[in-house]
DNA sequence: GACAATCAGATTGTCGACAATCTAACAAGA
DNA sequence: TCTTGTTAGATTGTCGACAATCTGATTGTC
């Protein structure tokens, strides 16, 4: 009997495509926050009728990163300060029992993943590409997801991960400036391979801390000076 | 000035309506795990076009509750032991992480509502309406997600909730008798009244894994019956 | 009989057009 | 001036038809 891993293959629905362009583009902040997706306008853009396309953006709302106002229009989801507070303490949550699930089938594919994957971010720091950074940072931090064997815990983390990554990026956009080189991911990347599991999990608890810390300042001066233009 | 509190309007798009008709037949289990759902059978049904139809589709495969296999057809999300005991693990410490942070936020208000609750439960039970009991056990059991003031916390739950409850309903169906007609939500209810959060956070773990073995044992009974006729 | 090629039917994916609804500008009246 | 009614334009929601794809039965060949 032969034995292969095939993986699926690829979607090949436009309506597949569109989502991926879609969410890619507010991933990465090229559709800002609050911004209304004008259906005739994109469709036209993308070469596409309007069927896919707002079958592809009622994806997007379920996966929370749209929003819909019947009559009115589909927008980008609003990232306020307590957004980002709320995902961070639920995040500390599940990467706590993430670690403690992956902890007991840590082997050397794990390892040599952890490895692959902390370079990425490495060579994403060296060239200075903010957007693939914090790509690359998400996917390091998702491998304990990808590892727990818990298809709704890796599927929670997912739905969290894309807001996570569109509240960083709007955080480098506004900064403009290249993050920092120092390479922070180095202690969580040992403490994983290491024998203290309590350990590792308190140190994602405050290595992730130190990124939120400033998310959350930069939101909440965005909302200061907001309520004061109005 | 006036200073009246109204709730947003209804959704008036057939979409909406449809989504919540299809949730409703999965949840309640009038469609079973696994089934097909024909798109042009269902639009002829609801006197609606294809179109709304296959929008509240993808909306519901990003809910979990329906998976979609382009050009083959979209289905009825198939439940797994494995399935089970990952949503019953996850559930747990989103548990803990519910009551939390509800604690502090318990008032008046919060313990009426409690009651409330309980009460539909109850009545579903002498009612002998088991699918009006899971849905309502289940509300009890979502008042802590509400209350804990955390928006992705209770998004999360709600995704959680809709796979528990066709998992839930599935039993019933094979059981096909009323269910225990002592209320095992008493203590619970009792507890999160009282002073000891550490104690509510145990029973709270440990009523629900009740409920849950039992299902657990039923579906890999299932499984185990599936293989044998494969 | 086993196997591959072909074909018809059914089903999903996509399109373009029309209907329902909203928004904003303007006009009319108090 | 402020409010209310009207209307035109733009945008979203829905429809029916067509194109692309899959499935399973049929045929033909070895």
């Amino acid at each position: 009997m032969v034995k292969t891993d095939f993986s699926p293959i690829a979607d090949t629905t436009r309506r597949a495509e569109i989502v991926a362009l879609l969410r890619r583009a507010i991933l990465t902040g090229q559709l800002q926050p609050g911004q209304k997706l004008n259906e005739l306008r994109i469709s036209e853009q993308m070469r596409v009728s309007r069927a896919p396309l707002r079958e592809a953006m009622r994806e997007l709302v379920q996966e929370g990163i749209l929003t819909s106002i019947p009559y009115a229009g589909t927008f980008v989801i609003d990232v306020t300060a307590k957004d980002i507070d709320d995902a961070y303490s639920l995040n500390q949550v599940l990467d706590e029992f993430a670690i403690e699930r992956t902890w007991p089938q840590r082997d050397q594919r794990f390892f040599d993943e952890l490895d692959r994957r902390h370079e990425a971010v490495k060579q994403a720091t060296r060239n200075l590409d903010t957007t693939r950074q914090i790509e690359t940072a998400l996917q390091l931090h998702g491998l304990i997801y990808e590892w727990a064997d818990n298809s709704v815990l890796l599927e929670t983390w997912q739905r969290l991960t894309s807001r996570l990554q569109m509240y960083f990026a709007l955080h480098q956009h506004a900064r403009n400036e290249p993050v920092p080189a120092e390479d922070v991911h180095e202690t969580y990347v040992h403490l994983m391979k290491g024998a203290d599991m309590r350990a590792a999990q308190r140190h994602a608890r405050e290595h992730i801390n130190l990124d939120f810390e400033q998310l959350l300042s930069y939101a909440r001066s965005l909302e200061q000076r907001l309520s004061k233009g109005a």
